[in-house]
RNA sequence: GCACCGGUGGCGAAGUGGCAAACGCGCUGGUCUGCAAAACCAGUAUUCACGGGUUCAAAUCCCGUCCGGUGCUCCA
């Protein structure tokens, strides 16, 4: 099944196939490592691990590339102001980084380029730019890529360029460049900032260029997809097209992937509007990683998502479903056979699955067979006519929602744990939800004893002592369910 | 200002010409249970911002109006 994802260059859903027959080479822009990642930024890289977990689930080999920005003006600045080398200063943000992927259980690229360790190659396209014509020196030392030199400017933003032209709207003198659209390949390098010695001179690479430089130094010099947020599209992918096409005359990425952006309760997020919240501030106020995973990719990814507590508590909900419903099934018991019907519907609710995400990562609709699925089953098992033979059929679906999903396997206990360690460490814990403190003073073998008192008061009909500690494990967070085949608890 | 996107039930959201509109959450009632929880059943939009139009047929296409958002600058 071949998926068909929108391409902004195109501006159509085009089939998504690797160029080689191997391997689908992709560059993701990552992270500028000077802060905590935001839900916003989780989400892009949310919806590209989609992308590659379901070319993956489709038996297409990835080979990812994402870059780790760890030298810009705000790092620099923000270094500077804190007294460190700029290494020191990203090195904690880059780890805080890589353990919130973890946590969000988005898998690694192939393949980490950190910018500062490319510097040489960014010089040398800068000068191959230069040999070309398109690049060149002002006096304070910085280089410049020339637009007028990339007659095809502005192909992916669609961007009308005529109507931007030096004149009245731009003051040309506040630029020391030949035209105020004209962008920075290199920065000289200003008294004491953190600089590298090039043939260009000393400086440090502009942003553009970092990212032409690494993709291409990973994936060649065409490769299939480059994907990120909807604002890189321009000037910065934009960017990208001219200095690599201009440098190669072959075409950069086939394809380009945009995740629109996230609002939170319907405004763009930003400090100063006070809605902006990181991964690690929805961990410590008692969200499971899972529900927060779930809420950013269920809405898919062309569309903007107004994410509020609300979907967090939506999406909690719908996970306790699935992983109930996954107990029930592993755990039986069923009688011996098979019923055709709901075998019939388990294969076509993976088929009905995968068209959906097949469709442009409809992940909306790729949920909707999973839970028909989910009811059909549930029903069967009430009037005993689900049987030992349905079990594979059904638990394939539920893998190969999990396999793109990643919602279903537990790992929210792990992901909290962490959170609350680094709280600790970094004395916020008086930001941390009192359920939170409450549910991790209380461990598994702790509850599993109350758990067998209360079954033997139970027993003894004493129900009063039962709801006794049925109450005080609600009050950590601990819920209980009884069945004829034993008592099951989960942490909420 | 220019450009783009969107307005579907209590909430999120799919659906872009043809069965009175998926799915999830929530709520109400029922079954089950010592009581709960879980699960199931039933109910929860005759209707898709509003006004025109095209068509045998429109939430879906066209025109207009209103409302919301985003981009045009660092930004996922």
């Amino acid at each position: 099944m071949t998926l068909r994802l929108f391409n902004t260059l195109s501006g159509q859903l085009d089939p998504l196939i690797p160029l080689d027959g191997k391997a689908l080479g992709m560059y993701a822009c990552g992270p500028t490592v000077y802060d905590y990642g935001h839900i916003g930024n989780f989400r892009t890289f949310l919806h590209i691990d989609v992308l590659r977990r379901f070319l993956r689930l489709t038996g297409v080999e990835v080979r990812q590339v994402m870059n780790i920005t760890d030298v810009d003006d705000k790092i620099i600045r923000n270094a500077a102001a804190a007294g460190q080398p700029i290494g020191a200063y990203t090195a904690p943000y880059e780890e805080a980084f890589f353990a919130d992927l973890d946590a969000l259980r988005i898998e690694r690229p192939e393949l980490i380029a950190r910018a500062t360790d490319h510097i040489p190659q960014m010089a040398a396209l800068i000068e191959r730019l230069a040999k070309a014509g398109a690049a060149y020196r002002t006096d304070d030392g910085s280089w410049y890529f020339r637009i007028a030199a990339f007659p095809a400017y502005g192909k992916l933003s669609k961007k009308d360029l005529s109507g931007m032209e030096d004149g009245a709207r731009v003051d040309v003198d506040d630029y020391e460049k030949d035209s105020a659209r004209d962008f920075a390949l290199w920065k000289a390098a200003k008294p004491g900032e953190t600089s590298w010695e090039t043939p260009l001179g000393r400086g440090r690479p502009g942003w553009h260029i970092e990212c032409s430089t690494m993709a291409m130094e990973y994936l060649g010099e065409s490769f299939d997809l480059h994907a990120g947020g909807e604002d890189l599209i321009f000037p910065h992918h934009e960017n990208e097209i001219a200095q690599s096409e201009t440098a190669t005359g072959k075409p950069f990425a086939r394809h380009w992937m945009h995740v629109r952006f996230l609002l939170v309760d319907g405004r763009k997020m930003s400090k100063s509007e006070g809605n902006f919240y990181t991964l690690r501030d929805l961990l410590l106020k008692g969200y499971r990683a899972s529900a927060i995973r779930l809420a950013l990719i269920s809405v898919p990814y062309r569309h903007p998502l107004n994410f509020t507590f609300d979907s967090l508590a939506d999406s909690t909900g719908a996970i306790d479903r699935l992983r109930t419903f996954r107990a029930r099934l592993v755990s039986g018991p069923f009688p011996e056979g098979q019923n055709p019907a709901l075998e019939a519907a388990a294969l076509a609710a993976r088929e009905a699955y995968r068209a959906a995400l097949a469709n442009d990562l409809n992940t909306a609709d790729a949920r909707a067979p999973v839970f028909d699925l989910v009811r059909s089953a549930n029903t069967a098992m009430d009037k005993s006519e689900f049987f030992l033979g349905n079990r594979a059929a059904v638990l394939a679906v539920l893998e190969d929602f999990d396999a793109v999903f990643a919602v279903i396997a537990d790992h929210d206990a792990e992901a909290t744990r962490r959170a609350l360690a680094w709280a600790r460490g970094s004395g916020r814990m008086d930001s941390v939800a009192p359920e939170l403190v409450a549910s991790a003073s209380i461990s598994d073998a702790e509850v599993d004893t109350l758990v067998a008192e209360r079954n033997q008061a139970k027993k003894q009909r004493n129900f009063a002592r039962a709801d006794a500690i049925r109450a005080q494990l609600a009050a950590k967070g601990i819920v209980i369910e009884d069945s004829k085949d034993g008592t099951r608890w989960k942490r909420k």
